[in-house]
DNA sequence: GACAATAGTCGACACAGTGTCAATTATGTT
DNA sequence: AACATAATTGACACTGTGTCGACTATTGTC
């Protein structure tokens, strides 16, 4: 549980090609183990078992358990951002909070289960937390441009956008994760956190979902 | 890894003496290997060793490695419930949302290391979970009071009292664990949390802190 | 002050999971 | 065919958890 990284490249060549393979058949089997009996019941040998080969042929491929994690949770990671940009656009700043709310809440009923194993595994593999921190800061800049826009000041303090959109993209990604535990209703709360998001940023709450108050 | 608590009646008895203070000496050892050195250097070995016994004496006393842990929680857990209740009286709602934050950053200034613990480990230890849930659903439970006082909704639906307070309860409690994961400033962090929840509540921001914006 | 009864302690054991490694077998490549 | 290298295996070493029977205080009781 030292070296995370320094196996790979003694290892692995590049031009793979069956290799590869098995390398997604593992990253597979991994995320439908965590999905269905959850990360202590996933060892290396289900994994391996459920991927076709023996735990002595898995470390071929990953160095460490964490490090089938981190690559899993990498891989999620990156489908991700590659949604996060075609989001904002010129649109009014409501109409970017909501809308990134909205795309919050469809990455968690899609990749839940990752998000939430990276939630969980952040605190005690260093890989997973840089890519789950990394990720959720890369959110919170581009609202703390859309926050700007809504005129909330730019200047360093406890007041500023940068300050109160980290907060607030904290709390989102608490609450949806609450929602993924408890089993709890994700539409609820969606319009929860844009009440909270739109009242702190200063912009209209009334309109967006057709029932009123 | 499946009886956290059946072990326990098997042993101990009441009227204790001696044991007592051994039990005592083991949690305090938990709580200072788990600072200095985090949970996973932290094991039934090196506790049992700290606290002048052998692992097989340490069992006598808790059932598991888990136990401890959830004993821990409990004691400061209940050290927090202690205090939490001789907060808010009668004054103003943004005087006691503004004390609400105020008490938790002591808390977490105080009881860093425990709570911190407890975050992390919920996810995996069930009863640890359930106590530190139901810490937060207790101070969520005291602020949802002052929350409808401020003249937020009681019905039920997305925009009531209970589900924005709760949001904002796992804001503040993410954002004070970001703090001490990061080595944040945790009065940065109490101002940015008392803005969002003012602004949220409808509550006048200006006054509090004696700092311009 | 013998003598139970019970609290407390120890060390050896069994077990599960991780990670390592030399040896072996597939899979191309020229 | 032979050669390199990709891929795989099974056995091994190690660490950590939890169990258990035997052994040692400690304390009341007659």
């Amino acid at each position: 549980m030292d070296d995370e990284e320094g196996a790979r490249g003694r290892r692995r060549r590049a031009t793979p090609t069956k290799g590869d393979l098995r390398e997604r058949a593992i990253l597979d089997a991994a995320e439908r183990q965590l999905a269905a009996d959850g990360y202590d019941a996933m060892t290396v040998a289900t994994i391996a078992q459920a991927a076709g080969i023996t735990r002595g042929a898995l470390y071929f491929y990953f160095g460490s358990k964490n490090e089938v994690l981190a690559a899993l949770v990498e891989r999620t990671v990156t489908r991700l951002r590659a949604e996060i940009d075609g989001t904002d656009d010129g649109v009014a700043p409501e109409d970017a909070v909501r809308q990134g709310i909205a795309w919050t809440a469809r990455m968690w009923r899609e990749h839940g289960t990752v998000m939430r194993a990276a939630v969980e595994l952040s605190p005690s593999v260093p890989a997973v937390e840089q890519l789950w921190r990394s990720t959720v800061v890369a959110l919170a800049d581009t609202m703390r441009g859309v926050a700007e826009r809504a005129g909330v000041p730019h200047g360093p303090g406890p007041h500023d956008a940068a300050a109160v959109v980290a907060a607030l993209v904290w709390m989102t990604e608490r609450a949806f994760y609450q929602a993924a535990v408890t089993g709890g209703l994700v539409d609820e709360t969606a319009a929860t956190l844009a009440h909270v998001w739109l009242s702190t940023l200063g912009l209209p709450v009334g309109t967006g979902s057709r029932q009123g108050t």
